[in-house]
DNA sequence: ATGGTAGCTGCGCTA
C-alpha cells in the first residue's frame, strides 16, 4: 500500500485551517509539509490536526514564512535550521519517519533578479546545498520537498519566453537547483509521463488560475534510493478552485515503503 | 512599463 508525502504552501494556516483539515481527511497523507504558515509555534492551531491523529513539528514565525510537518508516524532527528547559517526566517524543517527522511523547505522568493532579496535567495540555496550534501549521503530514502520558488524548465512555465531571466525562472536559480539535483536527487514529477501545462502556483494579482497561467515551483525531489518505491508524483489543483484558496496547490509523491 | 490580489497589520511589507 502506498503512502503520500505532500507539500503545500498554504499562505497562512489561520485562513486555510479548515481547507487543510478537509483535504487531509479526504487524502490521508502520511506526511504533510506546510509552508508560509505565518504563525508562531504558540498560536499554531495544533489541536485540530492532532485530533485527526497527526503529530506535529512546527517551525513558526509571526506574519511571514513558517513551516510545519504533520505526520502519522513519530518524527525523529528533527532539524529546524540550515546548519552554520544564521537566519531569523523560519524556512526549514526536517524529520525522519521510520527510514524515510523528509525535508520541508520554503525557499526565499527573491523578489527580483539582482535585488538584495535575490542575493539572499542564492546565498540561502548555497547553504542549503552544503547541508543537502550531508543529508543525501546519510539517507538512502530522502524526500526534499517544498516551495522552491524556482520553475525547473520550460515545461513548468505557462509562457517561458516571457519568464526567461525573470525571478523564479532565471539562469542563476536554475544553476542553484541543478547543483541540488546533482547531489543525487530526481525532480520526481518528471520521473513519470505527465499531462502538459501542470502548474503548482498561479499569481493572485493577474487572476492567473482562470487561464492556467501558472508555474510549477513546488517540487518534491526524491533520492535515487526511492526510485523503486515511487508509484506517482502529482499536483492536486482542486484546492486551488476553492473559495479563498491559497495561491499554491498541494504537490506530492506516493511511495511504497 | 505598470498594476493587478491576498494576508498580516494597522499602512507598508511580502509574495
Amino acid at each position: 500500500m502506498s503512502q503520500s508525502i505532500v507539500s503545500w504552501n498554504v499562505n497562512s494556516i489561520r485562513v486555510r485551517e479548515e481547507q487543510v483539515l478537509e483535504w487531509m481527511q479526504t487524502h490521508e497523507p502520511a506526511v504533510l509539509g506546510l509552508q508560509e504558515t505565518k504563525m508562531t509555534n504558540e498560536t499554531f492551531p495544533a489541536a485540530s490536526f492532532e485530533s485527526l491523529g497527526y503529530q506535529l513539528v512546527i517551525n513558526g514565525q509571526r506574519t511571514y514564512n513558517g513551516v510545519a510537518l504533520l505526520s502519522r508516524e513519530t518524527p525523529k532527528d528533527i532539524v529546524t535550521d540550515l546548519p552554520g547559517y544564521e537566519d531569523p526566517q523560519r524556512r526549514v524543517l526536517a524529520a525522519t519517519y521510520g527510514d524515510l527522511r523528509v525535508i520541508n523547505l520554503y525557499v526565499p522568493n527573491g523578489q527580483a533578479v539582482g535585488s538584495e532579496k535575490f542575493a539572499y535567495k542564492l546565498e540561502w540555496l548555497s547553504h542549503l546545498t552544503d547541508w543537502l550534501k550531508e543529508e543525501t549521503a546519510q539517507h538512502d530514502k530522502l524526500v526534499v520537498m517544498g516551495d522552491f520558488n524556482i520553475a525547473p524548465a520550460d515545461a513548468d512555465v505557462h509562457d517561458p519566453e516571457a519568464w526567461r531571466g525573470k525571478i523564479l525562472f532565471s539562469e542563476a536559480e536554475h544553476e542553484a537547483l541543478g547543483k541540488i539535483l546533482d547531489l543525487g536527487l530526481d525532480d520526481s514529477f518528471r520521473l513519470f509521463d505527465q499531462e502538459p501545462e501542470q502548474f503548482s502556483w498561479w499569481d493572485f494579482r493577474t487572476r492567473a488560475f482562470r487561464r492556467n497561467r501558472g508555474l510549477r515551483i513546488d517540487l518534491a525531489l526524491t533520492s535515487y534510493g526511492l526510485r523503486d518505491h515511487i508509484t506517482a508524483s502529482w499536483i492536486d489543483i482542486d484546492p486551488r478552485k476553492a473559495e479563498r484558496p491559497s495561491d499554491h496547490a498541494p504537490v506530492g509523491v506516493d511511495l511504497t515503503l
